[in-house]
DNA sequence: TTGTCAAGAACGAACATTCGTTTTAAATTG
DNA sequence: CAATTTAAAACGAATGTTCGTTCTTGACAA
């Protein structure tokens, strides 16, 4: 179709950009080749690299929007007012993980999203991006709980935007890898995380029970 | 050399996986031809394919001891008496993260494994096991503060494992990513989350109500 | 027409792997 | 001990496949 619509264009990349993801989802990243893409999307290839001119371009487009979503929900979440408890918190992003990882869910791209950042320096921008998206509304959070008076006027919010942050990847890891997490049992973690008595110096455990 | 001895079959096999590892770290998995691991080793292609029968089973053997020094490490902090801090013993680990996530360090691996893993079964049984590994020394030690009394006898030391998990996968991917995390930030930031204060509901205008 | 889009055959490079050959050190013999 | 045999170990060019990408060709709207 010769000299069509600008949306039309727009509606073409979007058609290659589901394909791939769906592809890249299904197989992953290295296992797909350009021709599972063509076949997806129902394009050949000559349709497909009039859109982007390599591989590479394609992944660098969908790696971008790998969590996105999050980002907004988390965004929002940290608003709320009043400030919501940690384990309230998190447990709702990890419902929110729990329904973007599922067998089509755009967060098992993550991993490899992570791994191909160490090497591909464009990327490893977009990557960079989209952490340091999360980390700085872990980081207002915290600084929204100092100025509730839940924590110390001391506390260095970025520090613990950077402590708080691994949660959430560390949930999704055991959730693609291991599948038996859940934002619930997740959320038992966290309670007995948030304890100061954690911060003590401990007492030598023999049989006998202290209180 | 032919007849040779079993000393030297173990060498020759570590010198291969050696050189695999040192191309994967530098280059990436993916990008690492076998070529590339001929040359590193300094052996022919012949000689590399008597030792091993694929490229898969040379990164399936590296992938399983990626961390295996961590999980050692771990292993014997969380048996230290009297049980140690929370912020203390990840200190720790963290610190023995970035002495192995340099540019030649081990953990360089860990993201390229936890992609991996999403599509390869034998390799997601190792990965798999390495996270468990790590998993069940923060169980125990969950289970070491409660019977230190410094944690409530109600609490589930499996789901607190599998939450204070994930720092430190968060910590690796902020400093392997974005370079800009440092474990004594990263004992402020747990200093931070570990806070009953950050489990009560809070407000900016609202009164509350306890737990 | 004229300019743009899509098709799909074709291409060249890169890849993991194979295999016939050569080298080598241990074993064997005299 | 020295000469010879033997089979494992190493070599590396060759193989066949697959991949990302390009190119030629035709189709169709303006």
């Amino acid at each position: 179709m010769p000299r069509v619509s600008p949306e039309h264009l727009e509606r073409r990349r979007q058609q290659i950009l589901d394909a791939a993801r769906t592809c890249f989802i299904r197989e992953g990243v290295h296992a797909t080749s350009m021709q599972d893409i063509f076949a997806e999307a129902g394009l050949s290839a000559g349709a497909v690299y009039r859109y982007f001119k390599s591989k590479t371009e394609i992944i660098e487009a969908i790696t971008g929007t790998v969590i996105g979503d999050l980002h907004t929900f988390l965004g929002e979440l940290v608003q709320h007012d009043p400030v919501l408890p940690l384990d309230e918190l998190v447990v709702r992003v990890a419902e929110r993980v729990v329904a973007l990882s599922g067998p089509d869910g755009t967060m098992r791209l993550a991993p490899q999203a992570w791994a191909l950042a160490m090497y591909d320096p464009d990327l490893r921008r977009y990557v960079q991006q989209n952490v340091v998206g999360l980390r700085v509304h872990w980081a207002e959070y915290a600084r929204r709980c100092v100025a509730a008076g839940l924590l110390p006027p001391d506390t260095d919010p970025v520090a613990a935007g950077k402590a708080i942050f691994g949660i959430i990847p560390g949930f999704l890891l055991q959730r693609l890898i291991l599948d038996d997490a859940s934002p619930e049992e997740l959320r038992a973690g966290v309670r007995a995380m948030a304890r100061e008595s954690l911060l003590a110096a401990g007492a030598t455990t023999d049989p006998v029970q202290g209180a």
